[in-house]
DNA sequence: GTAAGGATTGGC
DNA sequence: CCAATCCTTACT
């Protein structure tokens, strides 16, 4: 089995040609006290560009979003509710703000459980996933078929954001 | 400076 | 159904 990181031009493309290929593949995580182990994702969300409303992007170019205008590859991490930090990978060329929402790897259902299981918090934020020694990804060892659903949570955005097929769930072949 | 609200979760 | 909990953003 052949165990090989994903380096930087898997994610400088499209937002909606990487989200659909996260699903299966391993997310590595190496702790501070030395023990690695590998997640196999299983559901992820795209948002893409200033115009999707969705997207934190669409409300400009911040200090929290700044991250997202960048080349693809670095991690986006963000607080939600107080309580709970939302893993994301950035995609796409730089000044196309976009990121893949990790949702769920197997054993933690659930983007709140999965960062909580994984100690991911914001010093994570632009953490680069090709270089990084504590985070990174693997290419897949099985297929998955891909499930694409609205998107979770967003209906704030409205028409045509919330109809959007932009959530990706995989399951085994 | 102040206020409103959220890419969630778990408990009633 | 709804509170928890705090950072980011948009302003009376």
């Amino acid at each position: 089995m052949k165990r090989e990181r994903l380096e930087h031009n898997f994610y400088i493309r499209d937002v909606l040609d990487v989200a659909p290929e996260m699903p299966g593949k391993s997310l590595v995580r190496q702790f501070d006290n030395g023990s690695l182990y590998r997640y196999t994702i299983l559901e992820v969300e795209a948002y893409r560009g200033k115009e999707d409303l969705a997207c934190h992007a669409s409300k400009g170019r911040t200090n929290r979003t700044e991250v997202m205008y960048h080349a693809g590859g670095k991690i986006y991490v963000y607080l939600i509710y107080g309580m709970y930090w939302m893993l994301n990978f950035v995609t796409g060329e730089q000044d196309t703000p976009q990121a893949v929402l990790i949702r769920a790897v197997e054993g933690f259902d659930g983007p709140g459980k999965l960062t909580r299981g994984l100690q991911i918090d914001s010093s994570f934020y632009g953490e680069d996933l090709a270089t990084s020694k504590r985070i990174w990804l693997e290419h897949a060892t099985e297929k998955f078929d891909i499930v694409r659903t609205k998107r979770i949570g967003i209906d704030y955005a409205g028409e045509p954001w919330i109809n959007k097929p932009w959530r990706f769930v995989g399951t085994r072949q």
